[in-house]
DNA sequence: TCAAAAGTGTTAAGCCTACACCCATGA
DNA sequence: TCATGGGTGTAGGCTTAACACTTTTGA
């Protein structure tokens, strides 16, 4: 049995990583400033290059963790960008991954490694090569999986306010929302679970706390799929 | 300035098409006998490897004109598979794309010399290595896409009845649909021209013919996708 | 006592679904 | 004349969107 399909070309294969954040105010990007030719100290989404042993979305992850020192990250593979010139340096094949990480999880000490840093949907440079497509793409995702299912936990921290959850998706769709309307629709997905607790940051009054319930997100999961 | 990543793995990157048609009954699927080790005689998809000059989109187009004589197929990037184990010859990248073609359009001759034959989906048979994946992914994106837009005209004749488009959708969503319904349905959605033409084939009373008009659709475009 | 955010229901419009009969024609 | 598929409209239910006032409490 032959072995290898030895007379094909071989081409570098690396993971770009959308990484999305949230502070409770704006949706935000966190972007890595290039510090190697060509392009240096212009900016860029973090990548890696593919290892033997790896799959793409391991490679994502291990990205990630290195940027971030958050495991177990939501990705979600978006698009593979495949122009012969798209990297000047060498033919390179890009599978993009978007992850959505609490922005106050991530370790600062590690950005700073890589001079990354958080900028605003509304303010994201010019960055290198196809990455600014990248991001389009990924944007668009991130809206579809967000009509879809409530998504996007991920970016919030494990207890929230019902006005932390509507911003939340404000800035994922890019317009505001009914808080009465947001309210119900949510409480009709019945998938998060209402504390006792109030935080009293947001307002003197104080507002009740939420946690996003898993069970009851995983029995009732195939509900928020659109209708096929 | 370097030009080369050169410490860096190459690999070897293909893409593979999940080939719709339809019959006016059935949603069938374009499948191909391996005609070499390892599965030699196995049901695969149509695939190829990336060349260096074509982007993936070049390719998939490049290896479904060689099976269907086809050009201008539409073609839409679904998923990238990436297991270090997926292919037991070499380690190979997989992009996948699903087309939509019309069966009659497709050349008899080329099939033949691939040993391709078209499947129902209901009747797929085993497939190589993760192509049955391939394929579920790609029924379900061909699902979604095509209850948000009115995708699927490349599967029919130039002039179709209202009766072969409701079977169409329904043989992609795989459920029955009211025939009064969906001709209102599609009627708001004001992309067809209605000819002065009748196709006296299905019935003795004869049923109207339609066009699919591109300007109409491309006028509406925006409308058909969902509210983010 | 005032400012600021939280919390809470109702109504109207539009959309989706279910459903049945007559029409035209070839055999 | 009859069997076959083609074509058409309406009513009810459900979902979505628009909309305003009261509550709490710290300053």
């Amino acid at each position: 049995m032959i072995n290898t399909y030895s007379d094909q070309s071989h081409l570098l294969v690396a993971v770009d990583c959308i990484i999305f954040g949230f502070d409770n105010e704006e949706l935000k990007l966190l972007l890595i400033k290039r510090n190697f030719e060509p392009e240096k100290g212009n900016w860029s989404l973090m990548g890696g290059f593919l290892q033997d042993d790896e799959t793409s979305e391991n490679a994502a992850s291990r990205v990630l963790l290195k940027l971030t020192g958050l495991h177990d990250v939501y990705l979600e593979q978006i698009h593979t960008f495949s122009d012969p010139n798209r990297d000047p340096v060498e033919r390179t094949i890009s599978i993009t991954y978007y992850a959505l990480i609490n922005i106050e999880h991530h370790n600062e000490e590690l950005s700073r490694q890589h001079s990354a840093e958080w900028f605003s949907l509304s303010e994201v440079p010019p960055l290198i090569f196809d990455h600014g497509q990248m991001v389009r793409y990924a944007i668009n995702r991130l809206r579809y999986k967000a009509s879809t299912q409530p998504i996007g936990f991920e970016l919030l921290p494990e207890k929230f306010t019902m006005r932390q959850l509507q911003k939340l998706y404000e800035a994922i769709q890019g317009q505001e929302l009914d808080k009465r309307n947001f309210a119900k629709k949510i409480n009709q997905l019945d998938v998060l679970t209402k504390l006792d607790e109030k935080d009293m940051n947001s307002s003197k009054r104080g507002s009740y706390l939420f946690k996003f319930d898993k069970e009851k997100y995983e029995a009732s999961q195939n509900n928020f799929w659109i209708k096929i």
